[in-house]
DNA sequence: ACCCGAATTTAGGCGAAACTAAAAATTTGT
DNA sequence: ACAAATTTTTAGTTTCGCCTAAATTCGGGT
């Protein structure tokens, strides 16, 4: 594609770029880990790209006013930059139910396509899809999807490393989404709503043992930090 | 999105860009028309360009041997172009079933939304995404799609205005689906399948008079131009 | 055959978003 | 507190696809 095209055909309303968008999303989810700004390396590595880069884009992010960023300083999403990405991500999330219910798709295939519907622009199209899909809250791996006016469901959810022995409740979703560890849950058979019990958890390398369809399985300290459960 | 970066992701296989989709698209279309090459003004023109520009991506294309370009004499698409650009007609062809037979748009609505969703990549997708529309054969405008292997629906379809007096057949499709033309049809209410006799061709303007529904209709020389029969 | 006008290409530039290398600012460790 | 290490920014290039202006080439008419 050639991004001039699709900025001038896009643009004369108010328009980001598909690259300022991606940028948007990425300092979003940086945001709830780094509480003040987010910062140019970070940003770097989830953009997969080089410092020098980041910094020219932030520039550019805040000349529109998308994002507050002062030198030296990292990046926060003004208001108009949350709006934004916010926007994107229930797209992302949208499309990825549709993959799921509507077309088959297994849960750890659909990031990559939905990573290229979520920058299609049709607030009708995002609407009627919405509908199509019976106005869904939760993606499938879990995660909250923003309604129209960018709420989300509050994330009633919590790591399951962080649950105590005797503690209850049903899998609610996934922190790492990656294809392995997805594959990994499919082949536990640890789906979403399944009940959980904690049976006992291991102080020396922090496993868990849980009991799930009346079997009782080993969960590694790993797994359980990237496992939300929501307490029932 | 960054080009660089999409590019960089995406190429690694066989990549095409947005803008090179573009114009293989529109070489497609226009090819139709012009028996040898497709001259660099009638391209500029489609792609709301500048001839110099379409001489510099005529000579990139060439290069990556999607056409056959030769100076001054136009470009045509080459086996690989043609397949290339079959699949993003095939693409586009089958979103604009799906937004007005899954998410209830309206025929005039889905052109400029398909035009982004054409270019998602993913064969999965649109694989899963025409088993869920059941292979429709035609989108919303009577046009053919394409099938995996890139083979069209023979068009067996004659536009109204080369009808003669007494000839019969069915509404199959728009040569020119703007907005306009389709608002009008659905306010005259004539839509696809149905049935059509010509009773008079009044030779002065080349406008026609039809009947349809059991009612006696007048269609211009202009919109009969724009129609097209399947006879019956 | 040649000239004129239209079509096309070349040449030189620009803005986006990346890159590398080098400079500057901040943070850390002792 | 201050030098060293790290982080971030600046400066200068690159590629893509566009642009304008200027040069070619083609093709039709006399």
């Amino acid at each position: 594609m050639n991004i001039n095209l699709y900025v001038r055909i896009l643009n004369p309303i108010f328009m980001t770029t598909l690259s300022e968008e991606n940028y948007l999303k990425a300092i979003f989810h940086l945001e709830r880990k780094s509480k003040d700004g987010v910062n140019t390396n970070a940003l770097a590595e989830k953009m997969e790209t080089k410092p020098s880069s980041v910094t020219d884009m932030l520039k550019k992010l805040a000349e529109k006013k998308l994002v507050d960023y002062k030198k030296y300083q990292g990046a926060k999403l003004s208001k108009k930059g949350r709006i934004t990405a916010v926007e994107i991500i229930r797209k992302h999330r949208l499309w990825e139910v549709f993959l799921v219910e509507k077309l088959d798709f297994a849960w750890d295939e659909v990031h990559d396509i939905a990573e290229q519907l979520e920058h299609v622009r049709s607030r009708k199209l995002t609407a009627e899809l919405d509908r199509f899909l019976n106005y869904p809250k939760r993606d499938p791996h879990g995660d909250p999807i923003p309604d129209a006016d960018g709420n989300f469901d509050l994330n009633n959810r919590i790591l399951l490393s962080e649950l105590e022995e005797g503690d209850t409740g049903t899998f609610a979703g996934v922190k790492d989404s990656s294809s392995e560890f997805l594959k990994y849950l499919d082949k536990q058979n640890i789906t979403l709503e399944k009940e959980i019990h904690i049976l006992e958890k291991e102080s020396f390398d922090h496993s868990i043992k849980i009991k799930i369809d009346g079997k009782t399985k080993h969960i590694s300290g790993l797994a359980a930090n990237n496992l939300y459960i929501k307490i029932s």
